[in-house]
RNA sequence: GGCGCUAUCGUCUAGGGGUUAGGACGUGAGAUUCUCAAUCUUAAAACCCGGGUUCGAUUCCCGGUAGCGCUACCA
């Protein structure tokens, strides 16, 4: 069992590459098969080495690997050869019309595939004796024609797919420079490489009639295909750069602070399903469930939109694995985005914050806003009517409580075991000392602490903070309030 | 235009001749907690349309519609 991923390196990699590497990868190692990567370089004006380098780098983010590699560009020799033999046999003819660049079939013209008339009857001398003149030409397919013949295979996703050989256009196999067309180089490889499941999207499916000929003719038996349901933007359109910006690169997720397992979760969710209600998936648990009969047929849509560049699902799958990863790794995770903030700390306060801040958080790259108050030297300014607790209903309270609420955890806090249950048991005995709730009490200490309202746990917080820290916010905070009108 | 593929809540999907059409995300409400978050409960939310087959179709068949794909010397 053989399958491939086969993407033309002419940009970042996208995610619907990324999924049908997925796939691949986990028909390869559900059924301990081989994976194999090939680079479909064949495109010479659109290939750079820098895609190249950008698809081997998201998939290694990923977690995926594979066992071959191989590139196209190196084996032209193969296909030139199989282009030859092809001919040789009279499979094949020369079509000396210049190439039409940028023209389309599409309005209307019948039969566009015979559009070349009189080059696929050109005499054989006539077709000689132009190519030794020099005269450029581009190498077609001589699809059977007038036979009745039916072209037919299984997918293993879409079922059992005929069509009339009449209906298949005499398609390039080499282009007018003497290079293969991705048709012929994709076959040739696939034969060559004994790909036994060649698993891709379903803008492939028609295509594939095109293919069954040319493994014919290149007297090699056709592997078994499973096409998958394209990924779509939410305007229904095929995901593309050009349309859909910076989401569709799996770059992008990264940088934004997925995981790769929250990704690959995501995305092995688009399109196939492990019928068991269950969506929160491991790796390994994707690969043991994972069987092309659970690939639906329908495009999936990955919801995004411009103020929201993520789908929400992905989003949540991410901040699940966040909370199901253990705290030195979500450690390990977290260095490099409080790094980029300017956060440089040390693994033990990392680790300190990570607890507090995992249920807070959905995508690493909110970290450092969610917890920037345990790195900075210096609180950002901030309103001191946050420190004046409000009860329900009311528009304005009692400054001067406030100040008692921090003066009091000022000297609390001066003389209590910074450990989670003294704390505990210490500030709600002061809060009680002034006939106040837990909640009117904590909150001006955790806004002189955090400078917000919104934060993590109060004596966690204090705890990391320790008590120097805490201690000189207060007093600050005490004299914001001080230097506030009203 | 031709050919093909597809069609279940907003989205990802399960299901399948008789079901209260299930789950998840998101959304609303409530509970809980020192805030936020998390968690729990709960609500609203779908079988594209029309024919046929059938005692009975969302499910099977046909047609329509819509979306997508292919129709390149792109991959």
């Amino acid at each position: 069992m053989r399958v491939r991923f086969a993407p033309s390196p002419t940009g970042y990699l996208h995610v619907g590459s990324a999924r049908t590497f997925l796939f691949n990868w986990l028909y390869a190692r559900h059924n301990h098969g081989a994976m194999v990567l090939r680079l479909d370089d064949t495109d010479v004006e659109r290939n750079t080495e820098a895609s190249v380098q950008s698809i081997f780098e998201g998939l290694r983010w990923l977690g995926l690997d594979w066992d071959e590699e191989y590139r196209q560009s190196e084996r032209l020799d193969l296909h030139r050869k199989a282009a030859e033999a092809i001919f040789a046999r009279g499979l094949a003819y020369r079509d000396f019309t210049p190439a039409r660049a940028g023209e389309d079939n599409q309005s209307g013209a019948q039969g566009a595939w015979l559009s070349n008339p009189g080059m696929r009857d050109l005499p054989r001398e006539e077709s000689d004796r132009r190519a030794a003149a020099g005269e450029p030409f581009a190498l077609r397919f001589r699809v059977p024609r007038g036979e009745g013949r039916i072209l037919r295979f299984v997918d293993a996703v879409y079922g059992a797919q005929s069509r009339p050989a009449d209906e298949v256009e005499d398609f390039a196999l080499l282009r007018s420079d003497g290079n293969p067309t991705y048709h012929l180089a994709s076959c040739c490889d696939d034969a060559d490489l004994r790909i036994s499941h060649i698993i891709r999207g379903q803008d492939h499916l028609t295509n594939t009639f095109k293919h069954l000929l040319i493994f014919e003719a290149l007297g090699a038996a056709a592997p078994q295909f499973a096409h998958l349901p394209l990924l779509v933007a939410p305007d229904g359109a095929k995901l593309s750069k050009r349309k859909h910006g910076p989401v569709v690169s799996v770059t992008t997720y990264r940088d934004a602070g997925f995981l790769p397992q929250a990704f690959v979760n995501f995305l092995c969710l688009l399109g196939w399903s492990p019928k068991n209600d269950r969506d929160f998936l491991a790796l390994d648990e994707i690969r043991a469930l994972f069987t092309l009969e659970g690939i639906h047929r329908a495009n999936a849509v990955v919801n995004f939109t411009e103020e929201d560049p993520f789908d929400a699902k992905a989003v949540w799958l991410n901040a699940e694995h966040i909370r199901a990863l253990p705290v030195e790794e979500l450690s390990r995770r977290l260095e490099p985005f409080f790094a980029q903030a300017g956060f440089h700390a040390a693994p033990e306060k990392i680790a300190a914050v990570a607890p507090l801040i995992r249920e807070r958080i959905r995508l690493l790259g909110e970290a450092a806003a969610a917890a920037d108050f345990f790195f900075v030297s210096e609180l950002a300014p901030y309103d001191a009517a946050e420190l004046i607790p409000l009860k329900k209903g009311e528009s304005a309270g009692d400054p001067a409580l406030a100040r008692r609420v921090l003066e009091t955890a000022h000297k609390v806090l001066a003389e209590t075991p910074f450990e989670h249950d003294a704390l505990d048991k210490a500030l709600r005995e002061a809060a009680a000392a002034l006939g106040l709730k837990a909640g009117p009490m904590f909150q001006p200490i955790r806004v002189a602490v955090c400078g917000r309202k919104n934060a993590p746990p109060l004596f966690e917080t204090l705890m990391v903070l320790g008590r120097a820290t805490c201690l000189e916010r207060i007093a600050q905070a005490i004299e914001r309030l001080d230097a506030s009108p009203a």
